[in-house]
DNA sequence: CGGAATTTATTTGTATACCAAAACAACAAA
DNA sequence: TTTGTTGTTTTGGTATACAAATAAATTCCG
């Protein structure tokens, strides 16, 4: 059973700045599918029955509902009148489409942090790097795609544009599983290390040109990887 | 009473390919209130009564507050726990934030547009041009301002990408309003429409690059309106 | 026997009533 | 003016009901 680890570095996702955050069942509900999406507890395509999600989250189907629209608003469910919500499915297109926007964004973020990172954050950044290479040295999966996602998220905050930080994330949450499913081959996964020590280069030296031209290789790379195992195993179980 | 022309050029948000789009309530509820936030109806900082509106749109708490989260997650509104929605305010930084995304966003879709774009599309986009540009010699602004949302919706949607289309549609939604507001002077407004002439050169020629670098100018000249009639509006008209 | 038509069972969409807890407002007291 | 205190309103959530739409099961017919 390859159930996640549960992310282990916290980047901050809303705002938790206000103290004793209280949250609302919606929102709560909204957060364990979203983690049952991630960790493939629900794969793309599942219906999403009330009564069912009802009972295993243990609300009524008022907040359950609201969650939904939260999450049809987010792109990871699809709601169609009448017939209910399904997890949604990604095609390759999407995939495609997914990796191109978020290469520009976070190409953006990349430039805007070079002008703007400070240096503790800076610091920050390259202690999880290193976190990262070991995790890479031992082989251990999940907790490498946990530090790496860790990574580019705190670049993508670093720009120091909220909106951008928020954009990026959302749409990285649409690709989240298939990124992790993606088991990159030991090649791929070597230039992905390579790549990022380019980043943080690029990032200490402060220059926002190569940062983004880094960032941008890279996101297409990892999208080649994702596209090949994705239809690798589309291929291998083919449902239709 | 400047209500704002209701959007004449459809460039099709979500897909409506569907032949008889039966729209369930909570849909129809947030798209009435999204018109009513962006003509202005209901001002940034709003305090949305559920009870209110309600009765106002004629549909009941539940779907009403399923209309609410949806419009949260596109970020038009906000719900603070126990204390309701309010039409999500505008600060100064959001505006900055947006454009800078936004300007990556179209940039991008204006490169690939070059390189994807149908004639028929380019042709089209050529004739909206040219009822913007007769809407600004007449000095008609709220025409012109239709037609040039829908130009850059278009432009957007003709890089082949619906993930990024969809993206810029739903930033642009959240500065619509202070969009329209910035009422620009005649030298900028001049200016705007000589950009767009030069976004069309570009995109006749599939100069993908050319196009990229007049977009981004682009939209960073449209914040800098922006940011003025926003700094004007706030001085002039001091709430706190 | 296989497909079409029809009945039946589920499920969704929405409304309503109800309640607790939180927020707000009003007002008295220091 | 600030601080308590006390209603009042509003929100968050549950439970229930029911029509309409979908999906499933069943019957009917060629």
């Amino acid at each position: 059973m390859t159930s996640v680890r549960r992310l282990v570095y916290n980047v901050s996702m809303p705002d938790d700045s206000r103290p004793f955050e209280r949250a609302t069942l919606p929102q709560n509900a909204a957060g364990q599918l979203r983690q049952m999406i991630f960790d493939g507890a629900l794969a793309p395509a599942t219906r999403l029955n009330e009564r069912v999600l009802c009972e295993r989250l243990g609300i009524s189907r008022t907040p359950l509902r609201e969650a939904l629209r939260m999450l049809a608003a987010e792109g990871l469910v699809r709601v169609e009148p009448n017939r209910g919500a399904i997890v949604a499915p990604i095609e390759r297109a999407d995939i495609e489409a997914t990796f191109e926007v978020l290469g520009a964004l976070e190409g953006l973020a990349g430039e805007l942090a070079c002008a703007r990172i400070a240096d503790a954050e800076l610091a920050e950044i390259k202690a999880l790097h290193f976190e990262m290479r070991a995790h890479h040295a031992r082989g251990d999966r999940a907790a490498y795609f946990a530090a790496n996602q860790a990574i580019h998220a705190r670049i993508a905050a670093a720009g120091g544009n909220a909106v951008l930080a928020e954009t990026f994330e959302k749409l990285n949450a649409r690709v989240k599983r298939v990124r992790y499913a993606a088991n990159l081959g030991h090649a791929r996964w070597d230039k992905a290390i390579a790549e990022h020590d380019d980043m943080i280069a690029a990032l200490s030296a402060r220059d926002g040109r190569a940062l983004r031209a880094i960032l941008e290789a890279h996101l297409a790379g990892k999208r080649e990887s994702v596209l090949a195992a994705f239809a690798a195993e589309h291929s291998a179980a083919a449902y239709d």
